[in-house]
DNA sequence: GCCAACGTTGGC
DNA sequence: GCCAACGTTGGC
């Protein structure tokens, strides 16, 4: 069975790509959205994800892969969330700004466009070509 | 179970 | 810094 396809959203205030490449992998903790929590259940190890700075940057900077599955976030108190660990693969030539993917009408189902607060979200097979191929060209 | 009020996120 | 969009909370 073909991998999944996520993006993940951090603004580089809290938690940047360069702190995540010198970390190497994190705990992905700290999600309170419902939705965003449905997605990360649904991660399996080894799925790739892109990591998107919001606010400052916002533009997909790298790459990252899962590295452990779905398990209570040691951050929250109530039990009801759960977070994922993940490791920092490649950051990209050329980051991906948001401006770009609004130009880029083949990449208008993109849930970032569509709902620019979810956090977390999956990547459709087809998008994930198109972005990645834009962020390894020179 | 609905809905108003409130808080937060994120683009501009 | 502002504001629109959306999620969550709490009263009924």
């Amino acid at each position: 069975m073909k991998n999944n396809y996520w993006l993940l959203k951090s603004e580089p205030s809290t938690w940047s790509w360069d702190q995540m490449q010198q970390k190497k992998t994190t705990c992905w903790d700290g999600v309170r959205n419902f939705q965003a929590q449905k997605f990360m259940n649904q991660m399996k190890k080894g799925d790739l994800g892109f990591f998107y700075h919001s606010n400052i940057g916002k533009e997909i900077v790298g790459v990252i892969k899962v590295i452990r599955e779905f398990y209570p976030d040691p951050t929250d108190e109530t039990g009801r969330f759960g977070a994922v660990d993940v490791e920092a693969i490649t950051p990209f030539k050329t980051p991906v700004s948001l401006a770009r993917i609004k130009a880029t009408p083949a990449l208008h189902n993109l849930l970032l466009i569509r709902q620019s607060r979810l956090s977390v979200m999956p990547v459709e097979n087809e998008i994930w070509e198109i972005i990645y191929k834009m962020g390894n060209e020179a």
